[in-house]
DNA sequence: GTTCAGAGTAG
DNA sequence: CTACTC
DNA sequence: GAAC
């Protein structure tokens, strides 16, 4: 029991907010998280000027040998906590005690509390402190099918303390209506003219937000009411929303609430209040979605030129078909474009101007919890929604119809946009900054080597330190560095740090072969102040793989004599393997091992391979999206056409080689005006 | 209900 | 094959 | 989380 609380004793501590900036933009909170932690290592290791041996444990000098940590059996879903799972949610479930009788004590911990009639047999109650549904009483509506959901739901809202119950009686406290279901079909089916007093009605995202929150939320909010709700401050649609099945593995929908109190009253635009009414965006669209082009030529003139301004070609109008060739008149065009990411400059500068620049704030840090979270598509719908909104920068967008009508804002997003409008914030941020097991799972996922997936096992086997996992869990090779480096490994690295490794590599590539060259890539390309990590494209004019293969491997092996490189995490597996990641550190012991990547290429895909390895990521996809939808195909390769794609988007066909030496070129065929690498910060 | 980029490497 | 990473 |  005393576990338990000391779990999220513990967590706590690292309640702290600290995300994970994306590109080359520093904050001072980034390295909270990892500083803490650091000390925590530190705490232990640092106190040893010792050396550190560079261990090529894994690697290199033999890609030919794939080492021999095979010693290491994989099975991820290793060992026992020390004691709480018995807790531990039903994600556990592929891992949960049952499975080791040996383990000793796991009586529930909570005893059974008689107010729960109609218990399910098999589900473990929460301890008693997330009992948090503990005196009410649930009605569940039924939206006919969905079975599976509701039991699911049900089973959940007992575990936390609820009793459910399948008849309507004087004892409900709420009404757990399916979002399909409409108010007054809940009236109908209880055959009442109104709802009680005192009972409320509720959609189930209620019942989820109390959990993830671990405290009983308002359900007049907003957010939990059923449609055609007659809510007291009428006006606005009750829309409801869903706490939509996760998509794949499960990412976390974190609940939002709304303001229990002011439902409506929109903020003064920061600024101006230009009411522009028919201008709304016409085509200063900047960076918004991903679509755009057509499949005609455009202006090309125009961008090959004009590196630098507003080259943004855009057009308004979204028509989700693709047509095929047709028009090149530049009307219909228009039609069937819209923009993406990749066609606007982008720096990652802010517009205070923007009448929405609170809006487009306060999305932004949801996006970044997503983010850190690695929930990608949400963090993608995100990103796209911002993109509008900072496109809209001449219309202040405070209501709901005004806000969805915009292209990637749906339902969700409009109703977070008016509620920051109203108040001036998002609870559901607020709540998402100190969620202890997200903060957990960001912790554990920033181990190299280290997903979703592994890092959900660690939170439910009950880990809450590096030094749980480093001591409990079954760990690859590279996980295993990863956990030993962690503090260095999150580390932004000065920009001039990334140019001395550079020249020590091209140094070293001299002895080699003279024409062997080496370019620095990544954010370092893109200019930015520090980097993540460092990035070097190896190449030789009209050289082929293979034969870089072998310059790699003895570029590698030389660097690891100069105590440069100090290990590797991830080599090549062929002889025409291209990959080669690792750490490398500057002279000095005390120096922080940092992350570095090679990219071997051959001189023919140079242009192909610039593109891909300067980004940013989101660039890439992008502009890998466009290719697509035009019937090519682009990657660190080149840029193909006549891609036959089959059911299931996979391809079919290779597709021959339209591009792969010219950069330029292959933005000029895909019509994109070229940008560059510091604009290409999406 | 599926798509949201596309590929290399570890295990 | 999945998970992870670029 | 949005679009198709
Ligand atoms: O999912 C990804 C990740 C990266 N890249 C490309 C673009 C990126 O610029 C390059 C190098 O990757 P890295 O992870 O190093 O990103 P970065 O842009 O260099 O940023 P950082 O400063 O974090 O290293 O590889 C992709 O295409 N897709
Ligand atoms: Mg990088």
């Amino acid at each position: 029991m005393e576990n338990k609380s000391g779990f999220f004793d513990t967590l706590n501590k690292y309640s702290s907010d600290s995300f994970c900036n994306t590109d080359d933009e520093p904050s001072p909170e980034d390295l909270r998280l990892a500083e803490l932690f650091s000390a925590n290592r530190r705490a232990r290791d640092q106190p040893q000027p010792h050396s550190n041996p560079p261990q090529r444990n894994i690697n290199t000098i033999n890609p030919n040998i794939t080492t021999s940590t095979v010693g290491i059996k994989n099975t991820n879903i290793t060992n026992q906590p020390p004691s709480l799972t018995s807790y531990t949610g039903s994600k556990a479930s592929s891992l949960n005690i049952s499975k080791m009788p040996s383990k000793r004590k796991q009586d529930p911990p909570v005893s059974n509390p008689s107010t729960s009639r109609k218990r399910s047999k098999t589900k473990p109650l929460q301890p008693p402190h997330l009992q948090i549904f503990n005196p009410l009483t649930f009605f569940f509506m039924k939206p006919c099918l969905k079975r599976a959901e509701r039991k699911m739901r049900i089973e959940k809202a007992q575990e936390y303390g609820a009793t459910v119950v399948f008849t309507f009686s004087n004892t409900v406290t709420h009404i757990i209506a399916d979002k399909d279901i409409k108010y007054n079909e809940i009236l109908e089916f209880l055959q009442l003219t109104e709802i009680p007093e005192g009972i409320a009605v509720t959609n189930p995202r209620w019942p989820g937000d109390c959990i993830k929150y671990g405290k009983l939320v308002d359900p007049k909010d907003f957010w939990y009411q059923v449609h055609g709700c007659p809510t007291e401050s009428q006006q606005q649609n009750p829309l409801q929303d869903a706490p939509t099945s996760e998509p794949n593995g499960g990412q976390s929908p974190l609940p939002s609430s709304p303001p229990s109190s002011l439902q409506v009253q929109p903020h003064p635009p920061p600024k101006q209040q230009p009411e522009t009414p028919t201008n709304s965006q016409k085509d200063a669209l900047d960076e918004a979605i991903e679509e755009c082009l057509t499949t005609t030529p455009i202006n090309i003139e125009d961008f090959l030129g004009s590196s630098s301004s507003s080259d943004t070609e855009s057009s308004p109008e979204s028509s989700p078909k693709r047509r095929k060739k047709v028009s090149s008149s530049s009307n219909s065009a228009r039609d069937w474009q819209k923009h993406f990411q990749c066609m606007h400059k982008h720096t990652g500068a802010l517009n205070p101007e923007n009448p929405n620049s609170r809006t487009i704030q306060i999305l932004e840090e949801m996006m970044r919890i997503y983010d850190s979270l690695k929930d990608q598509w949400r963090t993608r719908s995100y990103r796209i929604a911002i993109s509008t909104l900072k496109s809209s920068n001449t219309t202040y967008i405070s209501t709901y119809e005004q806000a969805i009508s915009l292209p990637g804002v749906g339902d969700r997003l409009a109703k977070k946009i008016v509620e920051i409008v109203s108040t001036d914030r998002l609870q559901r941020l607020e709540y998402a900054k100190l969620d202890p097991k997200d903060q957990i799972l960001k912790l554990f996922h920033g181990i190299y080597g280290v997903g979703l997936v592994q890092a959900r096992k660690f939170v439910a086997a009950g880990y809450t330190t590096l030094e749980d996992v480093k001591k409990n869990a079954t760990l690859t090779e590279p996980q295993r560095i990863g956990i030993e480096r962690y503090s260095d490994f999150k580390q932004r690295i000065p920009r001039e740090e990334v140019k001395q490794h550079g020249e020590i590599v091209s140094t070293a590539l001299k002895t080699i072969d003279e024409k062997v060259q080496s370019h620095v890539m990544g954010s370092y390309r893109r200019g930015a102040k520090d980097c993540g990590d460092i990035d070097i494209i190896v190449t030789k004019e009209g050289a082929g793989v293979e034969e870089l293969h072998e310059v790699l491997e003895k570029l590698v092996e030389k660097l690891f004599d100069r105590k440069f490189l100090m290990c590797g995490l991830a080599i090549a597996r062929h002889d025409d393997g291209t990959k080669w990641h690792g750490a490398s550190r500057l002279e000095g012991e005390d120096k922080p091992w940092r992350r570095i990547d090679f990219l071997v290429v051959p001189g023919e895909e140079i242009g192909a391979a610039f593109l891909y390895f300067t980004g940013n990521d989101v660039f890439n996809r992008s502009m890998r999206l466009l290719a697509s939808k035009k019937g090519m195909r682009l990657n660190q390769r080149g840029l193909y056409k006549d891609v036959v794609r089959g059911k299931n988007r996979e391809k079919l066909n290779e597709g021959t080689l339209l591009e792969s030496k010219d950069e330029k070129k292959i933005f000029e065929i895909l019509g994109v005006p070229y940008r560059p690498p510091e604009h290409r910060i999406c």
